[in-house]
DNA sequence: TATTGTTATACTCTATAACTATA
DNA sequence: TATAGTTATAGAGTATAACAATA
């Protein structure tokens, strides 16, 4: 016989990656449909409206290994949407930047992308939102605290 | 000038993507720790205590596609962990099952997941869990409702 | 004709670690 | 020595479509 696993955070996890994965879906899609992989789109969207940034600025926020942006920002260059700046204060970094056709793609498709995001909060109000956000904060700090207990 | 995107849903995706990473970092650490990659330990836990089920059934499950969990199987067949039978009801159908070593191990490290995933909601109490679910669902539900949408 | 699963293609991402050039 | 970024490896997952066997 198995063992009855009765843990009453299971349906947490569940309802997470649910909701997680509807919203990947959708999202997805909709930047699939735009010619790019969904890393090339958030690195693009971390970059628009901003003067750039290095490789390690720009890996902390995507959550990308700077290993695996080297090769992102490869692909992105080859098509034109990026570019490398050495910089001159520290000759070990680059500025990763958009290019005037990375803007310009930038502007157009990012109010694109936040109207095809807004279909998926039609149903809800400001009040919901709060709620969400106050109760994903609760549960993220409680996964931090024990991401924390698990490294020392 | 930029556009101002004040869009009340924008913290709301944050908080989702922060959440879920958090949670996905924590689980997936653990989970390569027992020698398996994310999508491997998916599938061993969906065909844990069950007779097994078709590639459709268990595509559905996981969400991953037929063409990759082709892969997923043929590698976790590799290592011995999984087994596939032919059906004799429908011939077209495959019976992908756990092997007894399969089980075994899955015996061994499902309560061991579950123990290190109990630890990123120890800060949290049966309310917190129901509050959080039932936020999340009606998430999920608004996304449900854009993705009929967007497909007819 | 429709469905199940495999194969084929061509990328893209991932983890990891060694390496180069600065600092 | 330490840091920023690239390169090198070796997988592994992805999307997509064509395909074989069966229903």
């Amino acid at each position: 016989m198995p063992t009855a696993t009765r843990e009453p955070f299971l349906p947490v996890i569940r309802e997470l990656v649910r909701t997680y994965q509807a919203f990947e879906s959708f999202s997805n899609a909709h930047v699939r449909e735009l010619g790019l992989t969904p890393p090339q789109f958030d690195v693009l969207a971390t970059l628009g409206n901003t003067p750039g940034m290095s490789c390690k600025e720009l890996s902390e926020q995507t959550l990308i290994t700077k290993g695996t942006l080297t090769g992102v920002i490869d692909r992105l260059v080859d098509k034109g949407l990026v570019s490398r700046t050495a910089q001159e204060e520290d000759r070990r970094s680059v500025l990763i930047a958009l290019t005037d056709t990375g803007q310009a793609l930038f502007d157009q498709i990012f109010p694109a992308h936040l109207a095809h995001m807004r279909q998926a909060f039609a149903g809800l109000d400001n009040d919901d939102f709060s709620r969400i956000c106050a109760e994903l904060a609760k549960l993220r700090r409680s996964i931090g605290l024990a991401m924390e207990n698990c490294k020392p």
